[in-house]
RNA sequence: GGCGAGUUACCCAAGCGGCCAAAGGGAUCUGACUGUAAAUCAGACUGCGUAGCAUUCGGGGGUUCGAAUCCCUCACUCGCCA
């Protein structure tokens, strides 16, 4: 397999061939819904003004969709405005209203938990030099001290429940089944204080955020246009879809994280690799700091020679380089180049198994261990059943060599480093250590 | 608080006493074709070494030779009326 295009990531930096970094952000896809355009324009053009968004602690990491957010501040930031990233220890502990169901709530010991680490995540996507640094804030600090009396008194007067049952988060809820909860019904209003608060406190004028907070977004601009007299924007960014129709962001059914314990660097690279060939500029123009003219070449490769799948490499570099480092990038690539090329497995080093085997997830067995168990011991599989399933449709491989017969064990399958390769289907490996 | 409707596998959705481990669609997985793509075609999709057995149709209890299907009860959801 060839090597990636480059080893080293482009720089950050936005592309001076643009006017301005909000026709910038137009033209890699990442305006779906905003206020006024000329406003925003205008206000991206001038003096640098502080922005936000938010990240709730649903989850002990960040996952992909949240990448295109912090990648957005990262735009607005080198264009020169001042970026505020807020973690959600409140509005984490109340929910957002999920198009299908309640969430289900956390303990506080959890949400401030996640809270830290989120808070560690976005802090690496942003700078935290120059006069334009980024600032963490946490909307505990000004929701905590806040009584039930204050909040219904000082808040609630600004909202009319007309408005927030037309929001589509809220109605989408009231037209299903699960209905709604008051807690969640509220989310809105909570959302709606921070942007008033960093109003308040840092003049922050603009928030950005997906397209799904878009009734978040909106009732923060009202509540500062109410109390405080004030014009303010958002952007929403578009839902990123993949072209088949499939959710975007989510490999073997699970959300790709951020955090490398969570998603390896390797299934990282090989999720961006594996990219559609329709979908795969656009998400170059959102995940990468390419230039319009580099993304504008891949575009025609991909059309003219589509096998070589030079921009899927180039995002697959870029992306993973970003999120775990060029280190981490350079071991995953090579980990992918032993596992997926066309020599012998038997024929590799012992050096070169081993770190590639790192990238899998392992399990351990005797030579006695029958491949159909391995499966099941590795997560290949759910159950024996599901092992022998797989093993009669062809789709199960022990270094390589498609196994047919659902007794076989790992006899002698061990290879320099003591593992073997156990792989079903196409891309889906385990590095397994024979005892 | 009253009345009515509903709760089926990852999602949508049939079934309304035995022929139901539960139709159909989507998602997912595998094979073929390829480029570790898409589309298409084929197969799989509760567990257990097949047949057979075990556990499933919101929870619990009951009727029956036999229940996802009937009855009671609890929980939750939706709607109308207070």
């Amino acid at each position: 397999m060839s090597s990636p295009a480059s080893s080293v990531p482009t720089v950050q930096r936005n592309d001076d061939s643009f006017a301005s970094v909000w026709d910038e952000i137009v033209w890699r896809g990442l305006v779906h819904v905003s206020t006024s355009e000329t406003e925003i324009r205008e206000l991206l053009s001038g003096a640098p003004i502080t922005y936000y968004c938010g990240f709730d602690p649903t989850a002990p990491s960040l996952h992909l969709g949240n990448l295109v957010q912090l990648l957005l501040m990262r735009r607005l930031q080198l264009a020169g405005h001042k970026p505020l990233g807020l973690v959600g220890g409140s509005t984490g502990l109340i929910g957002d209203p999920k198009p299908t169901a309640e969430r289900v709530l956390n303990t506080p010991d959890v949400v401030a938990e996640w809270v830290g680490y989120l808070q560690g995540q976005v802090s690496r996507f942003l700078s935290f030099e120059g006069d334009n640094r980024a600032r963490l804030v946490n909307n505990l600090d000004w929701t905590s001290p806040l009584t039930a009396i204050d909040f219904l008194r000082d808040i609630g007067k600004h909202f009319r429940v007309g408005t927030m049952l037309k929001k589509d988060a809220v109605s989408a809820r009231l037209n299903s089944d699960a209905g709604i909860s008051y807690t969640e019904f509220s989310y809105q209003i909570l959302q709606a204080l921070d942007f008033r608060e960093l109003y308040r406190q840092y003049d922050c004028v603009l928030q950005t955020g997906g397209s799904d907070q878009w009734g978040n977004l909106t009732s923060g601009i009202d509540l500062i246009r109410r109390s405080e007299s004030a014009t303010v924007h958002a952007i929403g960014t578009p839902l990123i879809t993949n072209s088949d129709g499939t959710k975007f962001g989510k490999s073997e059914g699970n959300a790709v994280w951020l955090d490398p314990a969570l998603t390896s660097p390797y299934a990282m690279y090989q999720f961006w690799l594996n990219t559609d060939d329709a979908d795969v500029i656009d998400r170059l123009k959102i995940f990468t700091f390419l230039d319009r003219a580099s993304i504008e070449q891949l575009a025609e490769v991909v059309a003219s020679e589509p096998f070589r799948r030079q921009a899927q490499r180039t995002l697959a570099f870029e992306v993973t380089s970003l999120v775990h480092g060029v280190e981490a990038t350079e071991s995953a690539i090579a980990a992918s180049a032993a596992l997926f090329g066309q020599g012998d497995l038997a024929d590799l080093d012992a050096g070169t198994i081993a770190a590639a085997m790192a990238e899998l997830p392992s399990a351990e067995a005797t030579s006695g261990t029958t491949v159909a168990q391995a499966l099941v011991d590795s997560g290949l599989t759910k159950s024996m059943g599901e092992s022998r399933r797989a093993i009669a449709q062809g789709g199960v491989y022990l270094n390589n060599v498609s196994v047919r017969d659902d007794q076989a064990t790992l006899h002698g399958a061990g290879l320099a480093s003591g593992h073997a390769v156990l792989r079903r289907g196409k891309k889906t490996l385990a590095a397994i250590l024979v005892n």
